[in-house]
DNA sequence: ACGGTATTAAGAATAGTTATTGACTTGAGC
DNA sequence: GCTCAAGTCAATAACTATTCTTAATACCGT
């Protein structure tokens, strides 16, 4: 995710109104790394605007994905997270906790991944998940 | 997932009954590398078992899945996809047509990940995910 | 073959996410 | 500052993949 002026810049220019509520999930999320699920943002910013509706916060967020401001990861069965990382990273999966742990390039020397093609197959993303235990964990 | 005489063996060392609906799922996914939901496994097997429930999959593949025999994958937003492969491998997602392409480590020289600890964190497992346009949509 | 018990089939239930609805708000142009 | 169309909000209903419930069935050791 952006700073805030580049991201409310953004919203801006494609259209988007810039309302109380994303505003708040934008705060919300901006420098945020728990990868808070939408249940989570939505009780948090619940006390400060009472009012507030799931559907706002499921709409901000899919609207915050679908112009790439954040991420949606699919790490556990039954719900999502979301990350507002912009920089590609991986993640490690605490399986003792459940937390999820940014691993940025920078972090992980050892990771590497083939560009280009594999078997034959045009490679346009690539994303690691490991699982295992965190070092707060252990 | 292992022969069918392995896997039959294992379900029975572990004390599960051998259903015709159980022994058909087995055969089903037996050098199946179509990754098939669980869905399109009760689609196809209605047909030589009509009275075949949807919760027979499930539990079918949740037992299988415990003993290691097959592997759920959440590849997309909606459901899951199940893998009979054993052996470790990652998995290539087509943008286009959706197709899932096992991607072995025979196939795959370029991609080198850590073992033991990444930033402090232990893994145990590693799983990459790569997207992009198939060999067959390109 | 029998009996105890795990398993099945059918459908209801669950839960996260998305769609609908009608009232409201935003912000651009005057 | 005012008006109005476009877009958003909150509440709730709807959706869908998966899981649970329950009575009936079928496996398997004896």
């Amino acid at each position: 995710m952006h700073s805030f002026e580049t991201t409310i810049g953004r919203l801006r220019s494609e259209g988007f109104k810039l309302t109380p509520q994303r505003l708040s999930v934008i705060r919300y999320l901006i420098g945020n790394t728990s990868h808070p699920t939408a249940a989570v943002i939505y009780k948090d910013l619940k006390r400060k605007y009472p009012s507030l509706s799931f559907s706002t916060v499921y709409n901000t967020l899919n609207m915050l994905e679908k112009i790439g401001e954040v991420q949606s990861l699919h790490l556990f069965d039954d719900f999502l997270n979301y990350d507002p990382g912009t920089e590609a990273h991986h993640h490690f999966v605490c399986r003792s906790c459940n937390s999820i742990i940014d691993i940025f390039p920078r972090d992980a020397e050892n990771v590497s991944l083939p560009e280009g093609d594999i078997s034959g197959n045009r490679i346009e993303s690539a994303q690691v998940v490991f699982k295992g235990m965190c070092r707060s964990c252990l």
